[in-house]
RNA sequence: CGGGGAUUAGCGCAGUUGGCUAGCGCGCGUCGUUCGGGACGACGAGGUCGCGGGUUCAAGUCCCGCAUCCCCGACCA
């Protein structure tokens, strides 16, 4: 039998799940450089759709594209302390810019004699040389604020990776903007975390918490990070999007000023906010099976795949003109639709393949339907099937596909809250992430004494103080003190 | 950077105390029969056994060195 690899969830193994969703769905794998990842055509197809959404909310809120180097010189990362610790140990240095023939032999070799006076790194997110630049556009209140975007790639030398999760290399977003007061970067802060939070659960239907981080997990050079959490099939968490107010950190460091209206010379608060790949490895964890992906219809590159079946060429011939009155009636519906028309496959092996990528709505049409009049109608996230009548057949998929999108995020919400425990015992709080992981809510003191040694005791890292959070104080979970606030436990991605 | 494991066809693997022309499954090609849940048969293509030394009449197999990859930790979006 012709039979592939089974994709099987289990706890012990939900990585491997991951892995065999991603390459039964035919996104991405593994390239032959070191932590780097091809992303294949139906994954970026995905990504393009990702992508496209998030560039219209951000144009939407004010905001203008622009792109800055892949290169920044050594001195400009070393500007900002915190920010300069915080990347060091993962950069990617270009120190030549030459090569030449091996003069004992085969290949090349780098040319000694083209070292580089000042080494670049390749940006591994590109504050520093996009500030060093806005120093030199800003110089009045009149050129504030300065809202802009970029989207490119950026390069991080992680020491283990995970396709999507953590790749030496990844594309993403990263907005910088500069403003006239520390209220103003505030308000872009928290807008920028809504429009992520906004892409989550709208677009990709993930059950996440939005929430500030603590100290020692907050951006390096930042004064506040904000964070959208994620919860994954297993219980752990995914940082799906940060949000930075950084204060005037780096208008410190790169002497980044304007004149006020008061006359006075003052340095600028600025944000920055990034969303990367990963998300889609949060995709695939929040709504994925153990027949492959599951898309939520809204980024699905493929909406709708109609799969003809027959037997004789006559058959074909009806059973094709049939798909592509369907195939049109959902295209005049902005509904992306395809007929899988390949006649050296089994409808079986087509079922099968689209199921694996995750393909929302499944159309089935064979001479039995035409005969009476209707068509198979398979939704992925529930399986079920259903005859409908092939003349309405756009509205009825239409509002299906809605309904699917509604359903995947109710049921991620669902999800996070049956995994979601309020927890005021350390002794629980261990048997807790050990025997239920998900998110543990509980009052912390603030120490980062705790915080470290929660996480050495127990694998669990603070995500976020949540927004939201219910009224009241209690007792640190780890020393006892008293605690304002609570702040959410578990074990990360 | 520590601790394990691996490297044989595109992918996944087997290969005995060293011994014949290095196998198996999937995938791939041609033809035929099939086609409402991963079709079947026949024939066929495909290998510098990670690299470099060594031992031997003989090395995928034994020895030495090197390289690369994977997994588990520390680091991280």
């Amino acid at each position: 039998m012709a039979q592939e690899k089974n994709i099987t969830k289990r706890d012990d193994d939900f990585s491997q799940w991951y892995l065999d969703v991603v390459e039964a769905a035919d996104m991405a794998e593994h390239s032959p450089v070191r932590g780097c990842m091809v992303i294949k055509p139906y994954g970026y197809a995905i990504w393009e759709n990702i992508r496209d959404i998030l560039d219209r909310m951000i144009k939407a809120t004010g905001h203008v594209n622009a792109y800055f180097p892949l290169f920044i010189p050594k001195s400009f990362l070393s500007k900002e302390a915190s920010h300069v610790e915080g990347f060091a140990k993962e950069c990617a240095v270009v120190t030549h810019y030459r090569l030449k023939n091996d003069p004992d032999g085969k290949g090349v070799v780098v040319d000694p004699e083209a070292k580089l006076e000042e080494e670049l790194i390749v940006r591994p997110t590109s504050e520093t040389i996009m500030y060093s630049m806005y120093a030199k556009w800003i110089q009045s209140w009149r050129d504030l604020p300065v809202l802009i975007n970029q989207w490119a790639n950026v390069v991080r030398w992680e020491m283990r990776t995970r396709l999507f999760l953590r790749t030496a290399e990844f594309l993403w977003q990263e907005g910088h903007t500069a403003h006239a007061t520390h209220d103003e970067a505030e308000t872009e802060t928290l807008k920028m975390l809504d429009v992520y939070k906004d892409l989550a659960e709208n677009y990709l239907a993930l059950s996440l918490v939005p929430g500030q981080k603590s100290e020692s997990e907050k951006f390096a050079g930042a004064l506040r990070t904000y964070t959208i959490e994620a919860m994954m099939q297993d219980g752990k968490a995914l940082q799906a999007g940060t949000s930075h107010n950084l204060g005037q950190n780096f208008a410190k460091a790169f002497e980044v000023m304007f004149a006020d209206k008061d006359g006075e010379r003052k340095h600028v608060w600025q944000t920055s906010w990034g969303l990367s790949t990963r998300i889609m490895g949060g995709l695939i964890m929040t709504h994925s099976d153990d027949k492959g992906l599951v898309l939520p219809p809204k980024i699905a590159p493929t909406q709708v795949v109609i799969v003809p079946i027959y037997k004789t060429p006559e058959e074909q011939a009806s059973v094709l003109s049939v798909a592509q009155e369907i195939e049109q009636g959902l295209k005049a519906k902005q509904i992306l639709a395809k007929t899988d028309n390949r006649d050296f496959l089994t409808p079986g092996a087509k079922f099968n393949e689209w199921e694996k990528k995750g393909v929302p709505v499944r159309i089935e049409i064979g001479p039995k339907d035409i005969a009476s009049g209707k068509a198979v109608f398979v939704r992925r996230d529930t399986g079920t099937k259903q005859a409908i009548e092939i003349s309405p057949l756009a509205e009825v998929i239409e509002k299906q596909l809605q309904q699917m999108q509604i359903d995947l995020f109710e049921k991620a919400k669902a999800y996070r809250k049956a995994k979601t425990f309020h927890i005021d015992s350390y002794e629980e709080f261990k048997k807790v992430i050990e025997e239920t992981p998900g998110f543990i809510y509980s009052y912390w003191c603030g120490s980062e004494k705790c915080e470290a040694e929660i996480a050495e005791e127990t694998k669990a890292s603070t995500r976020c103080i949540p927004f939201d959070q219910t009224e009241g104080s209690g007792k640190c979970i780890k020393c006892g003190r008293a605690a304002e606030k609570k702040i959410i436990f578990a074990k990360a991605y």
